[in-house]
DNA sequence: TTAGTTAGTTACTTTATGTAAGTAAGTATA
DNA sequence: TATACTTACTTACATAAAGTAACTAACTAA
């Protein structure tokens, strides 16, 4: 069963976003540029998904990528345009949480 | 390694969201009241998977079960409060989709 | 020579999803 | 009376995605 009537640039722009991690990476960056390790240890991801992940948002012109050849190397990771574009979705689910999900006791 | 930074309601908010399918079937019922396997053929989804999806949302309070008794049986599944509380996210989703996610050519 | 750094990759296990067939409860048809 | 048809699922099995932990390249410092 294939035959959605949803509209295509929407369920791509879902597809992305709900990726499992893709948001919380993207979320992150916000913040500013970043190193994979920083990355990785703010959210909690494994550095295999991590790295597929960022390889995946490269290639959608989402994160920009720039080694720096210091010793050991250092790579920092950034948000395109496109990539800041997508800040108003986040800041909505942001808001949304505030309002709609209990405050975790623990 | 498991020792994230990020609000915990937000993750809380993101899981959610970045769950497969969860989204579009939320944006489904954001234009009305659905059955099953309209659902179902809407966004292409297999029952198994779909009926897991509604069972959760159920459970969250996002969607809402009511069962027709006619013959056969229909079941029609809706949007609480808290389920329509999520267009705004949605909406932007759809609106950076028309501008950043190229028209598909087919 | 051994240890330490960052940013990954690899092999293997566990979990999630897809696919297709089957089920319950009822009506209609032959 | 038996067979077929409906909706809303569930089940068994196969494939894909994600988690875990160990490993690698390239270089420095001890």
């Amino acid at each position: 069963m294939k035959q959605p009537t949803i509209c295509p640039r929407f369920e791509k722009a879902i597809s992305l976003l709900s990726q499992r991690w893709t948001a919380l990476v993207i979320y992150q960056l916000l913040s500013g540029t970043q190193r994979f390790s920083e990355i990785q240890s703010a959210i909690g991801i494994s550095g295999k998904v991590l790295s597929e992940r960022l390889k995946d948002l490269e290639h959608q012109d989402v994160v920009k990528r720039k080694v720096i050849p210091e010793t050991p190397v250092v790579i920092e990771y950034s948000l395109t345009e496109k990539g800041h574009s997508l800040e108003p979705i986040l800041r909505e689910i942001e808001n949304w949480s505030q309002l709609w999900v209990p405050p975790v006791t623990e």
